[in-house]
DNA sequence: GACCTGCTGCGGACTG
């Protein structure tokens, strides 16, 4: 039989309906997967290519008759604003099978979240913290609701393998299991994944064989690409590089990709000035975290319905599966700090069918010229960052700790212990380290025992944390002013933008003044102004893979060219390799060049890789630091560093060598890394930040060459 | 020298 013919009556007339002329290769493959086993599936595909239907399609089929009746399928998603994209078409598809479909998340109202509870029954849609949410609130209906799901559905699933938000979602989702009368089958939708392990067992710890994923790679799409660069020796970029983007999109709709909000402020200026001059209405829309939500949807309003060339100017805001619409282009300024993301705005592009796939890239410094062509190279070999996980998640624990005491208002010790136990997610958390951190709760009053009954409850000082709204999610957010034009919120400010009375300022590709500031509300009323400067806003800085790093070095020291560049990339970057080239440096080789106060050590490693060697070198004495955006180390001047370096290779490292050298801001920070205790922050620091083998590797594996300066 | 994500319940005033 084939797949179409194993779906129901309903949903079949709904394909005839929708003029479909067949299914997508990937809706071909996963549809008698979902009949005829009972596997969980990960569906790994390109953007628009139909993977959510491929799920819902044979889901709907099977549970549409009970669906009537209970919650049979909940879809989660990491955003709200693909809750509502989705909703829309998941409703499409249930028009004629009567399946309700219910929407949970922050933005949607009271009355609609209880008539849900009334009458649970057909298709929810939530995020991770309205889960949260739920067990915190709802303790009571948490069978009544979950016990008849059959399929979970986890849209965006790559964006959960990495972080605390994800093991947040693994330990609702094994939570909610125990609640359902069979585990419901879980069913991920995914860009391109890499390392299948980790991804198996993420999904299923307990049967990681049980687990297919379809990892369907086939874009038969046309990839035409190219690299500008445009040197920039000024604060503002460089007109020369807004005319060409200009040109670009003058006729075509682009999204252009910046890497800071105070770029996109400046860049949407600076083009909306331009399209101004030939008499264009507004024609570049900005789009990132610190513009005012309705300003957003409407920005993704007029992407998605208008006809016209108009371009949005986004951060990583518009990198996950947001409709904007068929995108002629894509820009990036700069390059992207990984592969993975790259690849992911790409597909934001050629979503029609027999488009091209546009990619303009532009860079405007030396180190981001080899690093856009480093990324660029590794897209082409098909390279993508692995997943690694999230290791030693004592400040998720932490949180459900909480959490668990509340939805069971109260409970025993051995119990606790058994609760945290069938959560695998936790898994590489020791029976020990568990103990410790309920011990350390209850002494900070975050838990309490009761007298005589010995049953734990949520103590003082947890209480304070579960009451706030701040609770649900498990990853940090910083404080900002709110800037307001009388009663209309425009967007917010970061507190280190420090501003006057009287300044003015970009945001939301609008110019403003600053007429009063509210600290203690934290606002700032502006009015319209005809100039103003770009903001900043602070953040942490990422980490960058190893493989990028040795690729640079690899580009540095050869001597092929690209024929994807402009004349002032190929002029800029053979000046780059000049030193290297004279000195004759291969890519085995890592160089300390030096001069008689200072030595600077180009490492080419990852980001944590260059981190531990600091650490390690400061072991030995040496006052290392990580100099500059390309995580070069330096250092003064040290006669014998071969001999250290020697030393390092060769030592016996403990983790506990390296502590007492992890300089106060180095800490690793996450929301609750402060609350855990000293020696489990530590311990998460020491499994997320130390490489300490792979740092011995690399100097196994590199040559060191010391280069006196001339 | 980054980026992004999320969010309750309750009391009180007001509207139809």
């Amino acid at each position: 039989m084939s797949s179409f013919e194993l779906l129901s009556a309903n949903m079949k007339r709904k394909i005839w309906e929708m003029k479909w002329d067949s299914l997508t290769p990937i809706q071909e493959k996963t549809i008698p997967l979902v009949f005829h086993t009972q596997n969980d599936l990960v569906i790994s595909s390109g953007t628009a290519s139909g993977k959510t239907e491929a799920a819902l399609l044979p889901i709907l089929s099977m549970v549409e008759k009970d669906a009537m009746h209970a919650l049979k399928v909940i879809y989660v998603s990491p955003l709200k604003a693909l809750i509502n994209n989705q909703f829309e078409r998941i409703e499409k598809i249930c028009e004629h099978s009567d399946i309700a479909i219910h929407r949970w998340h922050g933005d949607v109202s009271q009355s609609k979240k209880k008539r849900f509870l009334e009458n649970p029954t057909g298709i929810l849609q939530i995020t991770p913290e309205s889960i949260e949410s739920m067990f915190v609130n709802r303790s009571n209906l948490l069978r009544a609701v979950f016990k008849d799901v059959d399929f979970i559905i986890i849209d965006e699933i790559h964006s959960f393998f990495d972080n605390a938000r994800g093991v947040h979602l693994r330990s609702l989702l094994s939570r909610l299991a125990k609640y359902a009368e069979k585990p419901p089958r879980q069913i991920g939708l995914s860009a391109t994944v890499d390392n299948f392990e980790l991804v198996k067992s993420w999904l299923n710890y307990e049967q990681p064989d049980n687990v297919e994923v379809l990892n369907i790679k086939g874009n038969d799409k046309n990839l035409k690409f190219h690299l500008m660069h445009v040197q920039q020796d000024a604060p503002m970029l460089p007109l020369e590089l807004l005319m060409d983007l200009r040109e670009l999109t003058r006729d075509r709709k682009a999204v252009v990709f910046c890497n800071n909000r105070g770029q996109v402020e400046e860049v949407t200026v600076g083009l909306n000035r331009l399209a101004d001059r030939e008499g264009m209405g507004e024609t570049y829309y900005p789009h990132h975290s610190s513009i005012d939500k309705k300003e957003r949807e409407y920005v993704e309003k007029v992407m998605t319905e208008s006809t016209l060339p108009k371009s949005v100017i986004a951060t990583s805001s518009l990198e996950l599966g947001i409709d904007i619409g068929n995108i002629e282009i894509v820009i990036q300024i700069d390059s992207t700090f990984s592969v993975s993301s790259l690849k992911q705005r790409l597909g934001r592009s050629g979503r029609k069918r027999d488009a091209d796939q546009l990619l303009q890239l532009y860079s405007t410094s030396e180190p981001n010229l080899i690093q856009s062509l480093a990324v660029m190279e590794l897209v082409i070999e098909n390279w993508v960052e692995p997943s690694t996980g999230y290791q030693l998640p004592f400040d998720v624990l932490f949180q459900q700790l909480i959490s668990i005491c509340q939805e069971t208002d109260g409970v025993r010790y051995p119990e606790l212990l058994d609760n945290i136990r069938a959560i695998p997610i936790f898994h590489s958390i020791e029976e020990a380290d568990v103990q410790n951190l309920i011990s350390h709760m209850i002494n900070e009053d975050y838990l309490e025992v009761i007298k005589g009954s010995g049953e734990i409850i949520v103590g003082l000082a947890g209480e304070k944390l579960l009451r706030s709204k701040d609770f649900y999610a498990v990853f940090m957010s910083s404080q900002e002013y709110e800037v307001m034009e009388n009663h209309k919120k425009i967007g917010k400010l970061d507190q280190s933008f420090i501003l006057n009375e009287g300044d003015n300022l970009i945001l939301a590709g609008k110019l403003w003044r600053v007429k009063d500031i509210d600290h203690d509300r934290k606002k700032v009323y502006v009015e319209k102004a005809v100039n103003g400067k770009k903001p900043s806003y602070s953040g942490f800085p990422g980490y960058i893979h190893p493989r990028i790093r040795e690729k640079m070095m690899e580009i540095l020291c050869s001597t092929d060219s690209f024929r994807y560049v402009n004349d002032s990339a190929v002029s800029t970057l053979n000046d780059e390799r000049k030193k290297y080239v004279f000195n004759e440096v291969t890519p085995s080789e890592r160089i300390i060049w030096s001069d008689r106060e200072e030595m600077i050590f180009e490492a080419y490693t990852g980001t944590k890789i260059t981190k531990t060697l600091v650490w390690m070198l400061r072991y030995y004495g040496v006052n290392a630091k990580i100099k500059d955006s390309t995580d070069k180390i330096s250092f003064p001047h040290v006669d014998v560093i071969q001999k250290i370096f020697n030393k390092i290779k060769n030592k016996s490292w403990v983790e506990a060598d390296l502590v007492p050298y992890v300089y106060e801001q180095e800490w690793l920070e996450s929301k609750y890394s402060k609350e855990i205790g000293e020696e489990l922050a530590i311990k998460m620091h020491i499994a997320n930040e130390f490489k300490i083998n792979e740092a011995v590797n690399f100097l196994q594996k590199y040559e060191l060459r010391i280069i006196e300066a001339t």
